[in-house]
DNA sequence: CAAATCTGATTGACGTGTGAATCACTTACG
DNA sequence: CGTAAGTGATTCACACGTCAATCAGATTTG
């Protein structure tokens, strides 16, 4: 409802909304991995790891299998699991079909560390995020999400 | 309008808006940040910092002032610093006033570096995070913002 | 004024992310 | 079948973040 020519730049308005917008879900993201790395000492990249493999037949994934469920760079993963593994969370074994690739394990250790992590986990999303909305601006939130979603994959 | 239990953990579709929304705006979070390293050779972190120093009286701060502005850990900003200091954007000098403290000062690179990137950078911002949504949204989600701050501010 | 305390800033150890390079094994194909 | 290309996974170099420790120079106060 304005000019006619097609601004290539945001008005301050719009950009003083990104701008805050980032900075509270920024804050809201590191209390709740604040959260669960006191309550259970887990990073938010654990607990995705621990969630994709308490989810697998046999607790077990290939190596790549698990990247792509959750969308990661190979090399990112690799590290990850290193640390894990050596904390005991996860372990790795040679794959018989494929001598490159390898299983990812999840140890016993691994499935009490994530069984444990799980409700003190939603629980801090609930109290940090949920709690500050009220359900219809949920919903629309979910809606932006995938708006937003949907204009990433459109173009750029 | 439902039960009368004050629920403790968030339900099934809270938590998708939950993630939903950390994945769509982390992405578009990476676009734009893709676009300015691209663009203009510079991460956000330079950015903010440049902005702040360009801004300032000057162009020079004490690096703790500056610390503040933009709501970083000193020792956050004193790395930074000392990548951008080997790069040309900033140099540093000691303070009179205080023998502790320093000058941090936008280099005539620095400057034009910045001056370089601000235009791209916005258009980034709009094309990528703007364009998705309606006048409307936006401005819900500018809403939306203030109220988790304020919730995020009250407790915990 | 001297010892205790506070404060500005840097450093170190470590976790985490990215991209390029590497390496070993598999597969495709001339 | 043997070389070229492809693929699974790790490694390297680097950027970046956090927290605890350090350190030098200010300040406070008995």
């Amino acid at each position: 409802m304005g000019t006619r020519t097609h601004r290539e730049l945001p008005t301050s308005d719009e950009l003083a909304v990104w701008r805050a917008h980032l900075e509270a879900f920024d804050i809201a993201r590191s209390r709740i991995e604040a959260r669960l790395h006191h309550d259970s000492q887990l990073s938010t990249g654990d607990y995705k790891v621990l969630l994709a493999l308490s989810e697998a037949d046999g607790k077990t994934m290939r190596s790549s299998e698990l990247a792509a469920e959750i969308s990661w760079e190979r090399s990112r993963l690799s590290g990850q699991l290193g640390r894990m593994e050596k904390r005991g969370l996860i372990r790795r074994e040679p794959c018989v079909e494929d001598a490159r690739g390898s299983h990812v394990i999840l140890t016993d250790a691994g499935a009490a560390a994530f069984k444990a992590s799980t409700i003190p986990h939603l629980r801090a999303i609930k109290e940090i995020f949920v709690d500050a909305f009220s359900a219809d601006q949920i919903e629309l939130m979910g809606e932006a999400a995938a708006k937003l979603r949907e204009h990433l994959t459109a173009a750029t």
